[in-house]
DNA sequence: CTGAAAGCGCTTACAG
DNA sequence: CTGAAAGCGCTTACAG
């Protein structure tokens, strides 16, 4: 079909070896025949082939993202595409190809990431990190294989790229406060997430700072129904409760919020704090208090690291923080 | 790093071209040295490295995804990510890998796509058609890649997956009309998609044969601003609309809404069709009548057509239209 | 049914 | 600086 390496080289009359090393970027061309050869790629717009390549270099050129989530379950719908979006603009940017994995489904162990690392298809995985298959993890890592979280993870120290989920928090919380708000409860998400122990690390520390009750924490999982109940119980235990932190945005977010419309509340008299901000909420009528973060910066950074693991320059140090932006509305 | 054939083909006392036809699921080996290589393969867990069989296959076992839309911008938000996310399962089902292209960014042009074709790393294309750029589509074809669109597109006719938008359009407006609304206006997204003007035409039917008025018809883009223009320009031109046909959901909806009520109308008081199911729907306290895309249907009908193509059994038909599903609130 | 050999299109020592 | 040759791990005629 396409060009060879075999014709590029006839047509400069050269060694395929010689363009070979053009191609490779390799010092000790003449920049003669370099000129010439580059010249001809350029004319003929020549791609080598990416199997052979791959093949005696023993590098594919394409990462692996590892969705943390299944199909319909996304807590924050966005979040996960947008880093998808960055990190594949940035992978694009450095000559690689970009391949999403999905968590396996039930029965179905084999396809997808395994057989991805098994059959070396992949030099580099960029890992959503709040959920980990061990025994993947173990694959990965016996294979050798590069990686970063995006996310820190609880179980395993590595690489990875989050946010300053204390800090968040914890300005959130202060501009509750400064707006005036006293008896502030906190919906946070499961426990078992390292990002949301940190977020509610946040909640107490300013609350406490400030002289403030910390007590009003309220765990619940993802699910709308769960989320819901848990806000009907906090308002019916703690009915004096001035503003509410939430630990998540998205559907979550939107499920409290009926929830408690329908316990009666009004919205507007209510404070309220999120942690991810949301497009969403520009449409709704009562002020929210947002920690939005810097998902594209994020998604870079990854990428970013882990082609310089690849390069043989690991970072320096295992955790990456950047800061959140607080949005008021 | 991993075993070869060669290994293999010793541990089973064979010749490497035996054990490729075994794992090929070629015929004329005999039972007991194909089950002899099966065991083997098994218990050693062996993996054939894709790039060797790609370069002698001279096929790479990754379908490619075109998404239509760069980064930030995305109307519907959640359609192509539950889109993809079919995809991939579907594309792993066939022990393939999936692979994200999104438009080239400015200033960009060589990476992505255009490299990915020419160097021969995708096998078969789906493709997103609202929005293709002519260049890439010339490419695809020349190289004689077999692809899917997602939505018909209007200046090619090519294999294609859609749902039945007109019909999809009538049943919402029926429903609007046995309501008991009269004067029904459409804000009706960009006309140059196929689907917009399909959608258009279901309004106008129906409302023709209900003997009503059909000429409320406002075009916007997707942008909020203009969406949120024209509906303020709609309530006061028509001020007595006592329905809206909105023919694209996500933020595009929302917008709409907040312009209305902005403009002092009442949501309740008002009748709301919309093309395109969305979570958020949920949240809202006023009804809403939806046409619901089978969405994970459209992606694993997309794919099967794809793999038919690759197998040399493309399908009769170019447009296979799904039905929607109309959702009441 | 079985296997030796050539070939896929690159890269990488190696010798000159 | 340059090029001939071997090798990467498969598959595919082909001969037996």
């Amino acid at each position: 079909m396409g060009l060879t390496i075999k014709e590029i080289a006839e047509m400069a009359q050269v060694a395929k070896s010689t363009v070979s090393k053009v191609l490779n970027g390799q010092k000790g061309i003449s920049e003669e025949k370099r000129n010439r050869i580059l010249k001809i790629i350029q004319e003929v717009n020549y791609q080598p082939n990416s199997a052979a390549r791959a093949l005696s270099k023993k590098q594919n050129g394409t990462i692996g993202f590892i969705l943390p989530h299944e199909a319909g379950y996304s807590l924050s719908g966005l979040y996960w595409t947008e880093i998808v979006t960055a990190v594949a603009s940035e992978v694009a940017r450095h000559g690689n190809n970009l391949m999403i994995i999905t968590p396996a489904e039930e029965g179905e162990p084999f396809h997808n990431l395994e057989a991805a690392i098994r059959s070396h298809v992949i030099d580099g995985l960029i890992i959503g990190a709040e959920q980990i298959d061990t025994k993947n993890m173990y694959l990965i890592m016996s294979e050798n294989i590069p990686f970063v979280f995006i996310g820190q993870n609880q179980t395993l120290q590595h690489f990875c790229v989050d946010v300053d989920n204390q800090e968040g928090s914890e300005k959130i919380i202060s501009q509750l406060i400064d707006h005036g708000y006293k008896k502030i409860a906190c919906i946070s998400g499961p426990q078992e997430y390292q990002y949301t122990r940190e977020r509610l690390d946040g909640f107490r520390n300013i609350m406490m700072n400030a002289g403030l009750e910390a007590g009003r924490v309220f765990h619940t999982s993802y699910h709308e129904e769960d989320a819901m109940k848990t806000a009907t119980t906090l308002i019916e235990t703690f009915p004096d409760t001035d503003a509410i932190y939430i630990t998540a945005g998205g559907t979550f977010a939107l499920a409290i919020f009926d929830a408690l419309r329908f316990g009666g509340i009004s919205l507007k008299d209510i404070g309220f704090g999120i942690f991810d901000d949301n497009k969403i909420f520009d449409f709704l009528d009562f002020p929210i208090i947002t920690a939005e973060q810097p998902i594209k910066q994020m998604g870079t950074l990854a990428t970013k690291i882990l082609f310089d693991q690849l390069a043989g320059n690991p970072p320096k140090e295992f955790i990456h923080r950047l800061p959140v932006n607080i949005v008021l509305r």
